[in-house]
DNA sequence: TGACATTCGCCTTTTATTCGCCTATAGTAG
DNA sequence: CTACTATAGGCGAATAAAAGGCGAATGTCA
């Protein structure tokens, strides 16, 4: 059931109701998306958003500032899901469990099959896996999982690490990503897989 | 079903309302209300009560004192925010301006300040910045960058790249992050700034 | 009684909406 | 080929409603 088709000009317009609203929490007035498009009458995007509304793409309050509401363009899922925020995983320590019951809002499809939750990572031990200092990485709870994977392992219930996971015969080798660390070599019923790293995310603190 | 949406200023007294309570566990009366946003008629803030009652973010016991009740925290959990997904940017040719009108929901701490959206990277040109073939760049549109900056940068009306920035006098460098790929000069009339990369999102696919 | 919430006018500013008119471009009937 | 017509895109001005504001006068509960 995919809307009327849109001129370029209808897209930009809807374009930049959907930033706007990301960037703001709440819709654009009519001159600021001139400003925004760099028009200067109200009446040419007035007449842009009545095509909107015809056509499907955008639901209107009549005669309410900001009254603009884009209609869901995917899955009325939510299309974000909550996760929790464990705490921080770092190359050697073990998890700080903190209480802050913090969640974080993950795009869907960042999202695990299973129970997913979030780990900041101290160290640079996945630097060769353009894993830094600060990200976060995307956990889905597993206790196994298949040669080669990058996981969250425990090590004699305290340590907790994030590194590649490699079976060799009756022990396992946890390879950090980082040419500067060494590997760790332990008897397979000594470690426990706490989950596998399916997504990363950073986010660039900026500079002033 | 979502409700409402708020103007800027209704949102600013739910804001309030919700730190008062958080920070007092009680909720606040419109006089304090007012002091917190700097009005000085009750009858003001009361009118933008009644208007977050009628849109439904917030319960409020008639007559009571500090009778107010700040319904669920949030609808979109968290804080979860909506972006456009623009299209492909590759070391080198334009941006894929998609059609297809995607949006991906962004925890709110990898939102920025401005308007904000989404690009996938082509190629390996930014791998010494851990930033992959296939991962997503959160970038905030900007028409200027701080020298060093990670940016998409416009030559020509024509390119569009994701290097680094560095100013050279008149001249622009666009340097990428691959020890590989050559350094592009211009001069800085050739070139526009379309954003400044704030964040990355990378999902493994299971090997399976 | 005192500390509130609520209501009543009456403003100003912001915003949406409408009206008339203009320019291109593309298709189509003569 | 030319004239007519339809449509997208645009302009500025005028208008009315909504949003945001004020101070003062009531209620109302505890």
């Amino acid at each position: 059931m995919t809307p009327d088709p849109l001129t370029p000009r209808q897209q930009q317009v809807l374009q930049f109701i959907r930033s706007f609203f990301a960037a703001h929490g709440y819709a654009p007035t009519i001159v600021e998306i001139c400003e925004g498009l760099g028009l200067s009458s109200s009446a040419t995007v007035h007449k842009h958003l009545r095509m909107l509304v015809e056509k499907g793409h955008v639901d209107a309050l009549p005669r309410r500032s900001r009254g603009l509401q884009v209609k869901a363009p995917r899955a009325p899922a939510g299309g974000g899901v909550d996760v929790p925020l464990l705490g921080t995983v770092t190359a050697g320590r073990p998890i700080e469990m903190s209480d802050w019951n913090e969640t974080i809002t993950l795009p869907e499809c960042m999202v695990g099959r299973g129970e997913t939750f979030v780990l900041k990572v101290r160290g640079d031990s996945m630097i060769d896996e353009a894993i830094r200092d600060g990200d976060l990485v995307v956990v889905e709870k597993r206790d196994s999982a298949p040669n080669g994977e990058m996981v969250i392992a425990c090590l004699d219930h305290e340590q907790v690490t994030l590194k590649r996971l490699y079976r060799e015969g009756p022990r396992v080798r946890l390879q950090p990503s980082n040419p500067a660390m060494p590997p760790i070599l332990v008897e397979g019923c000594d470690v426990t897989i706490k989950g596998v790293v399916i997504g990363v995310l950073r986010r660039y603190r900026p500079m002033s």
